[in-house]
Parts: structure tokens; C-alpha cells; sequence
DNA sequence: CGCCCTTTTGAAGAAAATCAAGGGCAGTGG
DNA sequence: CCACTGCCCTTGATTTTCTTCAAAAGGGCG
């Protein structure tokens, strides 16, 4: 995946001038390949630079005393973590990859020195926090009820995947394992088997080859209560999402 | 509650220079009083303000489609709302006062000059805004299990009060009823009543006359595996809580 | 005193966890 | 080419946690 992802997750946050573009284009970068289950940033370090995932999926994470894992919230291609280096805080949580990642490795004095320099990307990274957080309280609202949880995290994966060009057509990689998912959701995943089982016999969605197909996108969105304004909090009005 | 909360708070997240306490003492704020029960933030609204509790204890919530009420914040005295004005972003959720409050209204203006022309100042936004979202955080990781939940929710009010001087001697005010206990937690009243006589029963707490008693630090803090480092994200070593 | 709000208690039912085991499928190595 | 292995998905039976419904008891305040 190119580097292009990540100037085109900032494009899909702000409007970028030309002059933006280039800044972002010459931010220096680092790659590095993280292999599955691998992790990228590690809770209680306090990291030098801010990691863009230029391709895989990611997982920030907490465990418990128990051992139990909670995922809090996934990192798509084109999405960053690591905002902590920007103002001196350690990470509360760590990061892993789910599916071997390439990662972007940008220095943070060089992305500090361009979220001073240019107001539309400071935006961007803000608006990028505040939609992260926006998500975490949905998680809250919804993951109550396993079934809507599940159909909600669905749709919001779909959403994001389509607007960094990764679903269309009602189709969307999904690599996600069942017991990832039910980690997400804070159910166990024999559970979180039954409840996608019962969505898949509902004939809302199929999951399959680690693609998830969406049959019956009006379905889905009730189930889940689903309304992704959220993930664009500066429209004024309900934008027209990706499954619509 | 004097205005020097608000000032408190932002110095409890970065030391000041003078100049700078000058210039929050500065900012042009406007008083209002929020009787209890009735909304200071609405969802949906793009806020012009920024806002700070002066006195009073409110809570961020969003509502599902069955009319559950799901709490995913609490704000105490110093806390501030509505950052998304910053950033041009709408409220994707509401905020209400969960007793009277006395709120300032601070000119979006206003804050975000002072946010450009001061770094420490930025800093400290963007560590009221992390540790908001590292909480977010716990709460989906402990509020799995109701006892845990609710043991992490007392720990974590009870800090989050000592740091603005509103709890000392293992005593706090806590003006919540069970049902906004239970509405954080995700979980009915009537379960929270069963799991609070619990802590009760077990000698780790006591709440009565809107006021907390913790009679058994370490016991409550083991019961929530509480580590308030997420607290305070900045500081390098684990600080001594308030709890201890 | 009487009213409203909050806490408390009881009993029955639903949701999810837990424990245990079987099945599919892809990759690996003989 | 086939057996083996590891990972993931699936199913069943049982137990725990939490919800729901209902109602009673306490406490503050007009």
C-alpha cells in the first residue's frame, strides 16, 4: 500500500492547499514491516515518533489482571497513533497488528513542526482524536447488546475501509478473527460466534475468506442503530455514508 | 466554586509561568447557572464556547434508540467541554448537569488564541483530552464485570476529585444516584444497588448522604486493579495516588 | 403530613460466560 | 500425496451474571 494512504486519510479529514500536500508528501517517514501479532507500540512507552499504518490492520489493546484482552478501537490503513509524542504523554495502552503491517515511522518533531506550521493539519489530527473518542463512547453505547454492538462495529468498519478506498459494493476486507471481534466487544468469542451466526442467518451480512459482504445494508444499519455522523462530526448535516 | 478551578485544573496538567496564569485569568468568561437535570451541552449543537464547570458535577451521555441513557464521562469542578469548537467539529454527544452547576463560558475565540500563543497551555488541552479518552478506555476494559467496573468508577472519581481539592482523607463528595452509577456502567439500578451493598457488605466502601467513604483503600484498589497512572500520562514513574 | 425521588428486596427470565469437544481448512513436512 | 498440526469456527450443556417486573421502605422537603 502506498504511502498515499496516509495523505489521503488527512485529505478525507481536511482540504489540503498544494503547498499541505507536499509538506505531508515530505514529512520523513520510515518503514518498517510488522509481522501478525506483533506489537507496534508497547503500553507505557512513551514513543519518538507517530506511527501511520500504510497498509494491514492494527489493534490498540489493554489486558486485564485476568489476562482477559480488550481491544478499544482498530487502526485501518491511512489511520495514526502515537499522538501521545506530541505532548509528552506515555501510551495507557499498546498497539498490535493484526495482519502483518507496514508501518510509517514519522518523526515527531518533524509532524510537530507541521501541525504548528499548517492550521488545516493541526485540524486534521484533532478531528482524527476527537472521531477516536467519538468511537470509543459508541463502543459504550452499543456494545451493551451483542447483536447491536457487533452490527455497529460492522458498519463502522465498512465506513472506514470505504472512505480510504478499502470497501465498496457492499464488500469489505475484514481480517478479523472471531475472537478478536468478541475482544472488541468484551464477549467471548463462542459468543460472539452464535450472535455473527444469527446476523448471518438474519440475512444481514455473510462473513467469509476474510471478507465481509453486507446483504442487507437498511437491515444492518437498524439492527445497529447505525449513524455514521460521528466519523464526520464537522458536516453540518448527515452526510449520505457508504451504505447507503 | 471560584473561578480558580478552572485554573487549578489546567495547572494540575502543565506548570504555568505567570504570564500565562495571567492570561487564563484573563480570558473573557461568562457565568451561567445549569439547574440539575437539564442539558448544558446538546447533542448535534457545534458549541461557540468552551466550557468549564465551576461548581457541580455533570456527565456526557448519549441516548439509544430504546431511550437507555448510556453515561460515558463524568465532569467535576475544573473540567472543560466542548473542545470540539476548536476544531470546527459538532458534538456527538450531550452534556448535562447531574447536580446545579455553575459553568463558565469561555469565547472559542478567545481559548483558541490563547491555545496558539502558549505551548504549555496546548499541551495541557491535549492532555485533558487523552486522559478523557484513556478513561473511555478503562471503562471499556473494567466495565465488563459490574463490581470491578464500579470499584475502578469510586477510584477513579475519587482521584480525579482529591487533584482539585474536592476529596482528602479517604472521604468524597458524590452527588450520583445508583442509576447514574449503573447508566456509566451499562448496567440497571437495580443491579448497581446489589453490586454497591456488596462493596458495602465487604468493607471497602460506604456511600451515604451523597458522600463517599472509602474504608479500605488497598481492598478497593485491588478490587479494581486501579493504577492511576492513566491519570496523569505524563509523568514518568507511577505517582503516588491519592489513595494511598 | 404527604409526596417524590431514591434505595432496597424478591422472584423469574434472558443474556452471556464457561467448560468441553468436534470439524474444517491451510500450511508443513515426511 | 497424504498425514500431521495449528488455528479458527462451530455446537452442546451447564452455570453465572444481569435484567425485568413488581413492590416496599427510607429520606428530604414543600
Amino acid at each position: 500500500m502506498e504511502r498515499t494512504t496516509f495523505l489521503a486519510k488527512i485529505e478525507s479529514l481536511v482540504p489540503l492547499s498544494d503547498q499541505e500536500r507536499q509538506d505531508v508528501a515530505a514529512l520523513p517517514m520510515e518503514r518498517v514491516t510488522i509481522p501478525r501479532r506483533h506489537q507496534i507500540i508497547a503500553q507505557n512507552s512513551k514513543p519518538d515518533f507517530v506511527y501511520t499504518i500504510l497498509s494491514g490492520w492494527a489493534a490498540r489493546y489493554e489486558l486485564r489482571a485476568d489476562g482477559a484482552r480488550r481491544i478499544t478501537g482498530f487502526l485501518l490503513p491511512g489511520d495514526f497513533c502515537g499522538i501521545h509524542a506530541l505532548c509528552g504523554a506515555g501510551m495507557d495502552h499498546a498497539v498490535i497488528a493484526l495482519t502483518d503491517c507496514e508501518i510509517g515511522k514519522i518523526d515527531e518533531a518533524a509532524m510537530s513542526a507541521l501541525v504548528e506550521r499548517s492550521p488545516a493539519i493541526h485540524s486534521a489530527v484533532w478531528r482524527a482524536k476527537l472521531i477516536e473518542e467519538a468511537t470509543l463512547r459508541k463502543w459504550l453505547l452499543y456494545a451493551a447488546d451483542a447483536r447491536q454492538g457487533i452490527a455497529h462495529l460492522l458498519c463502522e468498519l465498512y465506513v472506514r475501509a470505504a472512505v480510504v478506498g478499502l470497501a465498496a459494493d457492499g464488500r469489505c476486507h475484514l481480517p478479523l478473527t472471531q475472537e478478536e471481534i468478541g475482544d472488541a466487544m468484551g464477549i467471548t468469542a463462542v459468543h460472539t460466534n452464535r450472535v455473527v451466526q444469527r446476523l448471518r442467518l438474519d440475512g444481514l451480512i455473510d462473513i467469509a475468506q476474510q471478507q465481509l459482504t453486507i446483504k442487507d445494508a437498511a437491515g444492518l444499519r437498524k439492527a445497529a442503530e447505525f449513524d455514521g455522523s460521528y466519523l464526520e462530526p464537522w458536516l453540518d448535516d448527515k452526510p449520505p455514508t457508504p451504505l447507503d
